[in-house]
DNA sequence: ATAAACTTTCAATAATTATTGAAAGTTTAG
DNA sequence: CTAAACTTTCAATAATTATTGAAAGTTTAT
């Protein structure tokens, strides 16, 4: 495999694997060409090597930045804007885990435990609705709790210890 | 908030997360669905409910039987198929989590793996290629095997003093 | 101040994905 | 065997989501 064939399949398999990260498909290339370029990129840049029109470039390039993975890079002399993803994948976990657990998992986290909250009038429906709910809600908390605690750790002791036991 | 409005609630939140563990609102609503009934439903029930057409609770169910969390019920002297879900959360989440590595995340890091491969032709851009692929192909790794490890453990000491190291 | 260089916005459109419903298929009771 | 009860399939259609491109907006150099 030659580099631009492997370079194609990089982008649009982590294209594609954008939606398991909660993200679009021009989002995700757009974040995958930044991490294997040497230099920032500008959007004529961009634009041109994923074939894709000014306004989505754009607008995703926007989004990224919002989830804090890509910045832009003032280069001097150049007029336009130029742009960068954090390079480090263990900080770009740590971002990605972040943004999801704020905007999808912690609000359906909320939810749970509200309808798990409800009065109990005794009913084999309602004490199901209850109890079921409930179990998801000590799941996702959990789960979101821990996902966290890993990703956000730096490599230090407890997540050395951790890697060690469960590998 | 009473019965009727928490089990809406419920499946509406429930169904639109369903993105997020890679399964369209359909799926993921019947999976609710079932998973607050306190007895096995037939398909005119699901139909009923969710307000959907045959077809697509028939498609839907078949969907969510390949994923090994709903199993057809016989109940005796009944012409028609029942169906329930898996009850415990635990239980679940194994199931899911091992078809998303099985059918998404195992793929990808072949796909890695097989990108970071490429011969190293001494240019600084396929060096940053195989560079920044090899790292995601260990984080992806890693992560995928911490999930599976984590998930399919049964509430032993190792899982339990996980959670009290990093919860 | 203004014109060139560049970016953003957003209504229109395209592409994708989900849903329907009716015909075809299957199973079971009599 | 065959008719009723039920399930599956799939082409048509609807709903949703992504993308374009041109007009409006912004910034900078002179």
């Amino acid at each position: 495999m030659e580099y631009q064939e492997a370079k194609d399949k990089f982008i649009s398999t982590w294209g594609s694997l954008g939606t398991l990260w909660g993200i679009n498909k021009a989002m995700a290339q757009i974040q995958s060409l930044l991490f294997i370029s040497t230099k920032p990129l500008s959007m004529e840049d961009i634009m041109e090597e994923l074939k894709i029109s000014r306004g989505n470039t754009s607008m995703n390039l926007r989004q990224l930045m919002d989830w804090g993975i890509v910045t832009k890079e003032l280069i001097p002399g150049e007029r336009k804007e130029f742009f960068t993803t954090e390079k480090d994948v263990q900080e770009l976990a740590r971002h990605i885990a972040k943004e999801r657990s704020r905007r999808e998992i912690k609000p359906v986290i909320k939810i749970l435990k509200d309808v798990s909250s409800i009065k109990d009038d005794g009913t084999a429906k309602t004490k199901e609705l209850i109890k079921q709910t409930k179990a998801l809600h000590d799941l996702a908390e959990t789960a979101d709790t821990m996902m966290n605690k890993i990703v956000n750790q730096e490599q230090n002791w407890i997540t050395k210890s951790l890697l060690k036991l469960i590998k």
